[in-house]
DNA sequence: CGGCCAATTAAGTATGACGTTTGAGTCACA
DNA sequence: TGTGACTCAAACGTCATACTTAATTGGCCG
């Protein structure tokens, strides 16, 4: 969905980086680069650029006389977005769609309580478009153009939040959306509760009410942690 | 507070990082290679090693004959720990602080909703140990101790929740933190009302009641927020 | 048995050579 | 004058190799 192996570090990268997000090589593994050097056929360079990259993530850490070992699992980068996209490709898939997701509940009504305040015109009629697209696309099998919609609903909110914190994690949603999508049931239409909700949010966010945004968002992210049968309290 | 140049990439790295985060090469300025090289007086390898993790964290990207670019800040991982790091130690702090602070209000609460559902007795204790501890210090210029109890109270807590993207969120809680006691006001004492919610939530935790402890966590970090004259509706 | 020293191992650094991509300039032709 | 293809060179990408540094291991000596 993003970038891809241009370069050969980046290569090792995509091949060591699912290794060990997966559990191929256990926290506590040590990798030797001669070895990675053979088993890539690549130079001392492409192995070892490869490797800081990994350290940057917090995945793994070198040392001399020891070799490159990974890391404990709590250690991790686990916002980078690609060891997150490594991580759902994983095993550890819905495990991770659930953590993601709880994120979600805590991140998006705030956004769209704030995005009610600060969102310009033309982000308005962004939403206002996308949502009207979702009820659109939201009968008839057409599951990937609303998928479509649905993403870039939940980014101009995020985006509009006027958070920077908040906008980098677009991407982050997109992929729980489109992981529900392909790997969930969703072999029916979408909920229609869940479509007229973003619709009410698109209203509550044009009229400026923060409160009603922020509530209604908390009832999609609510929706979306009981698809998962995360806590219902 | 966490690692240190160890090895000259990192060296070249904890000059680039903050030259380019705080804008001393704004987006779309061109670095080559070679010249770093001179400039930093280190081998070809180091450059470039240094230039594979500005590019892991979405800072730069580097294409054949044009030379390596600073991206538009907007594409920055900003959840990377080193571009908080850096940023934090820059010129807009201030606005950092508030991004995150922000995020905090987001998160907490749901996370001591949490962990008032999952957190284990020794969890429980250490809130209800740290929570005193702030007590004890909040009076007389111990803003050091109580430094060092709040942050650990917020980690547990994070950590309590059971999610580990909360949990990734100590060092971020830990640097807001530390950095208001630094940088803020705060040159009196903490705000007794604010120590008080803290015992509040220890007990709230203790007591498994997750709606109260997520609203006292609300009071708390809109505290926070109130205290950087961020939007108070 | 314990502490100290040396040998060994694997990562870190430096350097020279070559390959590859691609922007930019040039030149010819319409 | 404009447009097209063609050439060139700049900058990164990769490789191979030699050397340096640090840390672990294990043996030696007290």
């Amino acid at each position: 969905m993003e970038n891809q192996g241009q370069g050969l570090h980046a290569r090792v990268l995509e091949s060591l980086g699912p290794a060990i997000t997966s559990g191929t090589y256990p926290p506590g593994s040590v990798l030797r680069t001669d070895e990675l050097e053979e088993r890539f056929d690549v130079s001392r360079t492409v192995i070892r650029e490869a490797i800081r990259v990994l350290e940057s993530m917090h995945l793994v850490v070198s040392r001399r006389r020891v070799g490159v070992t990974v890391r404990p699992t709590e250690e991790w980068n686990v916002y980078d977005p690609q060891v997150i996209r490594w991580r759902l490709a994983g095993a550890d898939r819905p495990r991770q769609l659930r953590s993601l997701t709880v994120l979600r509940s805590a991140v998006e009504p705030v956004a769209a309580g704030l995005a009610a305040r600060l969102a310009t015109p033309e982000q308005c009629e962004e939403l206002t478009r996308h949502a009207l697209g979702m009820v659109s696309t939201s009968r008839g099998q057409q599951l990937g153009a609303y998928l479509v919609h649905d993403v870039a609903f939940h980014r101009v909110i995020l985006r509009a939040s006027g958070n920077e914190m908040f906008a980098r994690l677009g991407d982050v949603v997109a992929e729980v959306l489109t992981g529900r999508t392909e790997h969930q049931v969703m072999f029916t239409d979408p909920d229609p509760a869940a479509v007229t909700l973003h619709v009410r949010v698109a209203e509550a966010v044009r009229e400026r009410d923060a409160a009603r945004a922020e509530a209604l968002t908390r009832e999609i992210t609510a929706g979306a942690m009981a698809e998962l049968d995360i806590l219902a309290p």
